[in-house]
DNA sequence: ACGATGATGAAC
DNA sequence: TTCATCATCGTA
């Protein structure tokens, strides 16, 4: 198993937000930029899940900036923000359904702006599918993460939505201690 | 610790 | 028309 490369497909991300988002931890986001391909594991994300949750662009509905979180799973959502900044998330679920995982941190880039800059993702990818030829796709390399790896907490920068502030929908991937594995 | 950045959508 | 937002960086 050491060597494997499986790309996900659209069975992996039409599942639950929350299924997934725990699940990209340890998997690797993969970028073909010109000559150059990048792999790097993810160890952030956070679940946005359905036209209920208050943290989620859906909530009130379709817009034109949120309407990629409408297809189909494995379509990637990309957002600008704070007038400067790129956001990654990746769609889950079914059709007209509106779920996403917002990729905030991979090996080396920690913060969801950060890593969109290190791969240059930007408005050109969204909407599209994550595969090779888009150039951005995802691989189950094989890693293994255990519960006791997985950090829950809140979502980061949701104030004031009461349950939807509270619940725990950001995973984080937390490195074992030597001799703890 | 604070201001600049400046798209998008909601509130007023 | 004004304000907050799923941040980050440079400057003080």
């Amino acid at each position: 198993m050491r060597h494997m490369r499986k790309v996900l497909g659209r069975e992996f991300f039409d599942r639950p937000a929350l299924t997934v988002a725990r699940e990209l931890l340890g998997k690797y986001l993969v970028r073909k930029m010109d000559e150059d391909t990048v792999a790097l594991m993810i160890t952030e994300t956070e679940a946005y899940f359905g036209f209920q949750d208050k943290g989620s662009h859906a909530h009130r509905g379709r817009t034109p900036r949120n309407a990629p979180m409408f297809e189909q799973g494995g379509t990637i959502y990309v957002y600008f923000t704070y007038g400067m900044h790129w956001m990654l998330n990746i769609v889950c679920g079914r059709k007209d359904f509106p779920a996403a995982v917002l990729v905030r941190g991979v090996e080396e880039y920690i913060g969801p702006a950060r890593l969109t800059k290190a791969l240059r993702i930007n408005k050109k990818l969204n909407a599209k599918p994550l595969s090779k030829k888009s150039g951005l796709w995802v691989e189950d390399r094989g890693i293994i993460i255990s519960p006791a790896q997985t950090k829950k907490t809140p979502r980061v920068g949701i104030p004031n939505r009461g349950e939807w502030t509270s619940r725990l929908w950001r995973f984080v991937l937390v490195k074992p201690k030597k001799g703890n594995l």
